[in-house]
RNA sequence: GCGCGAUUAGCUCAGUUGGUUAGAGCAUCUCAUUUACACUGAGAGGGUCGCAGGUUCGAAUCCUGCAUCGCGCACCA
C-alpha cells in the first residue's frame, strides 16, 4: 500500500502536482479527446477582471463551471472550457486611478498613451497572478485557447461589428442627454447608475406670477420656459407662447409659457421651469417643443458664465449662496427640508450624476431586443433559475438606446471620425476617411473608447474565432453560460442580442446564474466593511476540494451563499474521511480482484443495488444542473452509508471470514464508483487516490467514464 | 408607483409533478475510546413551514389577500 495513506490527507503536497499531471496530459483541450466524433460541450468562462486578485465570487464560478465541465468530460463529450481575461475598461481604470491617487498622481493631464501603457503593464502583471489562482481552484480549462479582451483579433472583430452596425443603421452618433460622472469625467449607459434615496430640501420659488418647486436651484439660471399641464384649470388663462416679464436670480428676464402633458398637476403647484441640458425629463419637453437648450454646469460640476456672479463656483458651494440671494430678493416662498426623493449616483464613487448633453455613439436597441425576445420566449434559451427569464423579458421590452462611448483611455478605441464642423460621426476602420461625408468639413479621430460591455457582449463568438475558425463551426452556439445574476443585463442579455445579430444564432442554450457570495453573517463583502474573504486563504487552510464542496453544497442557483468557514472545515474532514476509507479498503482487498459481484451475499447485493440507483438519481440531477443536491447526497452516502454501515459491516465479515469475498468486492467497487462520482466536486483528492488504486487501466480519473450504469 | 424574489430547527439552507412521522450541514446535549479515521463512532433534543382566508379526501407545496425583508425598473420639478 502507498505510504502516503498512512498519514492524513495533505492537500498542499498534492494539489499542484496533480494539476500539473492534468495539464501535461493534454486532456483539458478538446482536441485530445477519447472519441473525436463525440458531441461537443462548450462553456465559455466569464472573462476574469484583470485588475486585482480572485475573490470569493470567482471561487464560486470556478467551482460550478469546473463541476459542469468535468462531469461532461467524464460523460464522453468533446468538452471545451475556454478561459479568458477582461481588461474591464472603466472598472480597471477606476482601480488604477486609486493607485495613482495614493502615489499623489492623477490621470488628468497625463499623456493618454503613457497612461494606457501603465494600465496595460498593471493588467498584465495581474493576469499572471490571476491565472495561477484559477489553476489553484482546479479549473480544468483549455489554456491553449485563452483569450484577452484586448487581443488583436478580438479588437478586429469588435471593430467590424461596430462598422456593420453602423452600416445597418443600428449605431448612430447622437447629441443626447447622457449620465455624466463629474469625478470620473466620463459618460455612462443607464446601467452604470445607482439610484439612491435621499432627504433634501425642496425650495418653493416665486417665478413671476407662479410658484415653482425645485430641489436644484443652482440649475435654474437659464430657465426661460415655464410649463404647465394643458388641462390644468388653474392656469387656463395662460396660453402657449405667452411672454411674461419677471424678476429672476440675476435680474429681470422674459419667460415663455409652455403646455405639456408630462406635467403632474398633483405635484407642488403644477408649474415648473425647465433645464433641458441637465435633466432628462426637461430635455424631452424641450425636444417636443423644439426650443433651445443651454448648458449651465460644466463637466467638473462648476457653474458657467450664465450664472453671473456665481460663475466658476462648484454647485455644492453655490447652492446655499444662491438661496441666500433669492431670499434677499424675496423670491423664496418656503423651504420644505424633509423632501424625500431619489437621486442618481455613479455606481463606483457615489458622486451625484450630472446629466449633460453630449455627442456620443448610441446603439438602437429596440430591433436587437425584439429578436432576442423572440428566441427567449420560444424557449431557445433556458434560464436557471427560471425567474431570470421574466426579469430579462421585462428589461428587453422597455429597453433604452445604449451609449457605448466612454471618455477613458483604457479600452478598445472607437474606430470613427467626427466632423469638426457639423459633428457628424463616421465609422472608419482603415483610417481612410479624410472629409465629412455630409458637409465635407475637416474630420478628427474619435478619442473615446468602447464601453467594455460592448466588447464582452461579443465574447462567445469572438473567442471561438468567428467567422472562419473551425472552432466556431464546432463549438458555437455554446451550451451553457454560467455567470453572476448581477450582470444579467450588463452582459448576458447583451450577448444574446449581439450574438444573434452577428451570427444569427443564440450564443448559448442555457443560462445558469449564481447568486452573490456573502460573508458568514449574510452581509455583502466589501473592503470598507473589512469582511472580504479571500478564497485562496481558505484553500490554503482547508484544501481546494474542501473549499469547492463548501461552495456548492446547498447552494441553489440564483440564491446568495453565506460563506462560513465552519462549512469548509467540515469538508476538509470529509476529504480525510475518503482518504482513511481508502486506507482501509486497499488494506483489505488485495486479493479480491477475481470475485464476481454476482456472488454477493444478500445484504451486499442490496447495497450494490442501492448505490447503482443512487448513481442513476444523481446523473439525472447533474443533467438538471442540481449540483448542490448531488454534492450533498454523495457526501451523505459516502460517509453515513458507505463508511458507517457498509465498512463497519465488512470488518466483521473479513475478520470472521464469513462471506469475506462478498464484503471485499463490495467495498472495493464502492470506492471505485464513488471516486468517479466525487471527482467533479473534489478533483484533487479523488485523483490522488485514483493513482493509488490497483487498476488495470492506469489512465487519469479526469477522463474516466462517469459511473451512471453498471460499472 | 410597477415588477421580481424571499419568509421552513439556534444559524445557513434543501424540500422535484400536492401524498405516510417536514429533511441536511453547522451548533447544542448525552454516551462511547487498543483503532481505517478524534479531521471518530452511537444516540438525543429542537419546527403550530410569516399571517389570514380559499381549493382539496389531503397543502410547506396550488389560489387570493396582508405583513416583513431584499432586489430590480421607472419616476415629480
Amino acid at each position: 500500500m502507498n505510504e502516503k495513506l498512512l498519514k492524513p490527507y495533505n492537500p498542499k503536497e498534492t494539489e499542484e502536482r496533480i494539476y500539473k499531471l492534468w495539464e501535461d496530459s493534454g486532456f483539458f483541450n478538446p482536441n485530445k479527446t477519447l472519441d473525436p466524433k463525440a458531441t461537443p460541450f462548450t462553456l465559455i468562462m466569464p472573462p476574469t477582471n484583470a485588475n486585482g486578485s480572485l475573490h470569493a465570487g470567482h471561487g464560486l464560478v470556478m467551482t460550478i463551471e469546473d463541476i459542469m465541465v468535468r462531469y461532461k468530460r467524464m460523460r464522453g463529450f468533446k468538452t471545451l472550457w475556454l478561459p479568458g481575461l477582461d481588461h474591464a475598461g472603466f472598472e480597471t481604470q477606476v482601480v488604477y486611478e486609486k493607485k495613482l491617487e495614493k502615489e499623489g498622481r492623477t490621470r488628468f493631464g497625463m499623456d493618454p498613451k503613457e497612461l494606457y501603457k501603465e494600465i496595460l503593464d498593471f493588467t498584465l502583471t495581474n493576469s499572471k497572478n490571476i491565472k495561477s489562482q484559477i489553476k489553484k481552484m482546479g479549473a480544468s480549462c483549455d489554456w491553449s485557447r485563452e483569450k484577452f479582451t484586448l487581443d488583436d483579433d478580438v479588437i478586429k472583430t469588435v471593430h467590424q461589428t461596430f462598422k456593420r452596425m453602423y452600416n445597418d443603421n443600428l449605431i448612430y452618433r447622437g447629441n443626447k442627454i447622457v449620465s455624466w460622472c463629474p469625478k470620473h469625467q466620463t459618460s455612462f449607459s443607464d446601467l452604470e447608475i445607482k439610484d439612491e434615496e435621499r432627504i433634501d430640501s425642496l425650495y418653493y420659488l416665486k417665478y413671476g406670477p407662479f410658484t415653482i418647486a425645485t430641489s436644484r436651484p443652482e440649475t435654474k439660471f437659464g430657465d426661460k420656459y415655464v410649463v404647465m399641464h394643458p388641462e390644468d384649470a388653474r392656469y387656463k388663462n395662460y396660453t402657449e407662447g405667452q411672454k411674461i416679464k419677471l424678476e429672476w436670480i440675476n435680474g429681470p428676464i422674459e419667460a415663455t409659457v409652455l403646455k405639456d402633458e408630462a406635467i403632474d398637476m398633483e405635484f407642488g403647484t403644477g408649474v415648473m421651469t425647465i433645464t433641458p441640458w441637465h435633466d432628462t425629463a426637461d430635455f424631452e419637453i424641450a425636444e417636443r417643443h423644439k426650443i433651445e437648450k443651454e448648458q449651465v454646469i460644466d463637466e467638473n460640476g462648476k457653474l458657467l458664465p450664465i450664472a453671473g456672479e456665481f460663475t466658476g463656483e462648484h454647485i455644492k458651494k453655490a447652492r446655499p449662496l444662491i438661496i441666500e440671494k433669492l431670499q434677499k430678493k424675496g423670491l423664496v416662498e418656503k423651504i420644505d427640508e424633509n423632501y424625500k426623493h431619489v437621486v442618481r449616483t455613479c455606481y463606483k464613487c457615489g458622486t451625484l450624476i450630472e446629466p449633460q448633453i453630449k455627442s456620443q455613439w448610441f446603439i438602437k436597441m429596440k430591433p436587437l431586443a425584439e429578436k432576442a425576445l423572440e428566441k427567449i420566449n420560444s424557449g431557445e434559451i433556458v434560464y436557471i433559475p427560471e425567474h431570470y427569464k421574466k426579469i430579462t423579458v421585462h428589461w428587453l421590452s422597455n429597453i433604452m438606446d445604449w451609449n457605448i462611448s466612454r471618455q477613458i483611455v483604457w479600452g478598445i478605441p472607437i474606430p470613427a471620425k467626427i466632423c469638426a464642423k457639423c459633428g457628424h460621426g463616421m465609422a472608419d476602420l482603415g483610417n481612410t476617411i479624410k472629409k465629412c461625408d455630409k458637409c465635407s468639413g475637416e474630420v478628427i479621430q474619435d478619442k473615446d473608447t468602447f464601453d467594455t460591455w460592448f466588447s464582452s457582449g461579443q465574447w462567445p463568438f469572438v473567442t471561438l474565432g468567428y467567422p472562419d475558425s473551425p472552432d466556431f463551426k464546432t463549438f458555437y452556439p455554446t451550451d451553457v453560460m454560467e455567470t453572476a445574476g448581477e450582470i444579467i443585463f450588463f452582459w448576458v442579455s447583451r450577448m444574446i442580442m449581439l450574438g444573434l445579430y452577428i451570427t444569427g444564432k443564440v450564443p448559448f442554450k442555457t443560462v445558469y446564474l449564481h447568486g452573490l457570495v456573502l460573508d458568514a453573517k449574510g452581509l455583502k463583502m466589501s473592503k470598507s466593511k473589512g469582511n472580504v474573504i479571500d478564497p485562496l486563504v481558505l484553500t490554503e487552510k482547508y484544501g481546494t476540494d474542501a473549499f469547492r464542496m463548501g461552495m456548492v453544497v446547498g447552494n441553489t442557483p440564483g440564491t446568495s451563499l453565506a460563506l462560513a468557514e465552519d462549512r469548509i472545515r467540515g469538508y476538509k474532514n470529509f476529504a480525510n474521511k475518503i482518504w482513511n476509507v481508502t486506507r482501509f479498503v486497499l488494506d483489505n482487498t488485495k486479493d479480491a480482484d477475481n470475485f464476481d459481484p454476482k456472488n454477493y451475499d444478500e445484504e451486499d447485493a442490496k447495497s450494490e443495488e442501492e448505490l447503482s440507483s443512487l448513481m442513476k438519481e444523481i446523473t439525472k440531477e447533474m443533467d438538471e444542473f442540481k449540483f448542490y443536491i448531488v454534492a450533498e447526497k454523495l457526501y451523505h452516502y459516502f460517509w453515513h452509508t458507505f463508511a458507517d454501515i457498509i465498512i463497519e459491516r465488512s470488518k466483521k465479515k473479513i475478520l470472521e471470514n464469513k462471506n469475506a469475498d462478498s464484503a471485499k468486492i463490495l467495498i472495493y467497487r464502492h470506492l471505485n464508483i464513488l471516486l468517479k462520482a466525487l471527482h467533479p466536486f473534489m478533483p484533487f483528492v479523488t485523483e490522488e487516490i485514483w493513482s493509488m488504486m490497483p487498476n488495470k487501466n492506469k489512465s487519469l480519473l479526469l477522463i474516466a467514464t462517469w459511473p451512471n450504469q453498471n460499472d
